[in-house]
DNA sequence: TTGCTCCTCACGTCACGTGAGGTGGC
DNA sequence: TTGCTCCTCACGTCACGTGAGGTGGC
């Protein structure tokens, strides 16, 4: 009596679930099948002809919005519509790739937010007596830095990296993180930071550490502010101690860049 | 007066839109940061820290659900949730690689729906003196066939290949598909039902190609029929034909499958 | 009665995007 | 006043999936 398949054996067929040929259904990709005395839905023929259709150009990743148009035009537009649908599905292919390539980057640590030479750098402090506490602070600090300002990343690790070669530098540097324990209003911060300038003073090559990371365009004060106030709250010394170099450089006659209006400070 | 950058800034900074650190708030996946007098936010360089963390495992396809924990999770667990989330990304990759394979045999026509073969065999019609229209009714019979009786197939399409050597076969047939535009009640569907069902007795090889695609299982009845009554609506009398025939081959003791009941007429 | 299939809402998923309607400082 | 940035809801996208609550035939 009762001509065509019901919903679950139509789905069973063409390997979808019942939900999604009502699903189909809803969006009129298919039209409602007629139904028996139960208000079953019954397929014929045509029924799961356009299904199969249907299905396939799903499978094959075209939009359900743009499977109707498609299946009712002609072999042209079809053609064109095909190579449409290509051009987007590389596309998500390339994104999808990229990612997987950050990933197995950072399946070793900091690999995609840091470059090799940064992390090389990093592994050169241990043995200079860094404490690993404070290279991870240092860490931090790259990886804003390198997020911030990506021009000027590569030039400004690089002559940080030559600044290591000189022992006298790493031994101010180090005394430097140990500064960012003590009280802010610590005596020996003035000192230090005078010792500090002096050092850039007697060395002005060095001073391009301080310059390559300043401004190049609107925003960038806002981005070396940002790094410089790096773990402000935890280390209030080591913001009082970097505004005292650059106060003591700037008085002795060095420019630096003016802290940006309403941003910093 | 008013430290730290504004959520434009930040977002240009770390290269997402302001709705996506919105959506990070709300998600909780950053904290939210102070607000100025006027109510907007201001974030710090450890806000930004955390953005550009959160950022990084997202661009690398990691869920938002999971990037919280995985931030605040050590080495171990960090390493293997990577690993899960690069299988994902490997599972999605391969799906997309398989769904441009598909578009691509999409673009030549029917080369999803149909094996090469079939399109071979299609491309034998012709010249046997087949019209156009009919073709394409035979092409949507085998992919209502392919798609619901996949295993049995290839064998059918082989026998029927092989008929096509027969040429009585082939005007035989060329005569049902004429018979298909004629009135179902129309007296030379009888002598043509009969002249067809002589001719599987005459060649009992033949009758193969009806039953490659008999009953396997349970739902196999039903997915028969339905290709039996392809296109019953518009060629009723292509119903009444393959009725008589099967009709005439079971009363000459030829061991056809009973149509299920309730399922077909 | 139990179990199975079917039915129709209505809401959830995922990572945001898109308005709507409004404020604050130049 | 105009233009720009910011604010908070609330709903939309995409291809379905997940219940909730109910029916019909064995």
């Amino acid at each position: 009596m009762s001509r065509g398949v019901t919903i679950g054996q139509a789905a069973a067929f063409v390997g979808v679930t019942i939900k999604t040929i009502r699903h189909y259904h809803r969006l009129g990709l298919i039209d409602e099948p007629r139904r028996d005395g139960s208000d079953y839905r019954r397929y014929g023929s045509d029924d799961l002809l356009r299904l199969v259709r249907v299905r396939t150009l799903a499978a094959a990743g075209v939009p359900l919005a743009e499977i109707g148009p498609l299946l009712d035009a002609g072999g042209e537009q079809f053609t064109t519509a095909v190579a449409d649908v290509e051009q987007r599905l590389n596309e998500r292919i390339k994104n999808l790739t990229a990612q997987r390539e950050m990933l197995r980057r950072l399946a070793d640590a900091d690999g995609v937010l840091l470059t090799d030479r940064a992390r090389a750098f990093l592994d050169r402090l241990p043995d200079l007596g860094v404490t690993a506490n404070d290279v991870a602070f240092i860490r931090e600090g790259l990886v804003l830095t390198r997020a911030l300002i990506p021009e000027g990343f590569d030039d400004y690790l690089a002559r940080v990296d030559r600044a290591l070669d000189d022992t006298q530098f790493v031994e101010l540097n180090k005394r430097c993180l140990q500064a960012a324990a003590w009280e802010p209003d610590d005596p020996r911060i003035e000192k230090l930071a005078t010792a500090m300038a002096d050092y850039f003073l007697a060395n002005p090559a060095s001073l391009d550490i301080l310059t390559s990371l300043q401004a190049r365009n609107g925003d960038d004060d806002a981005r070396y502010e940002l790094i410089k106030h790096h773990r402000k709250d935890q280390a209030p010394a080591w913001v009082r101690l970097t505004d005292l170099v650059e106060k003591r450089l700037r008085s002795a006659g060095v420019a630096l860049v003016v802290p940006a209006k309403g941003v910093a400070k």
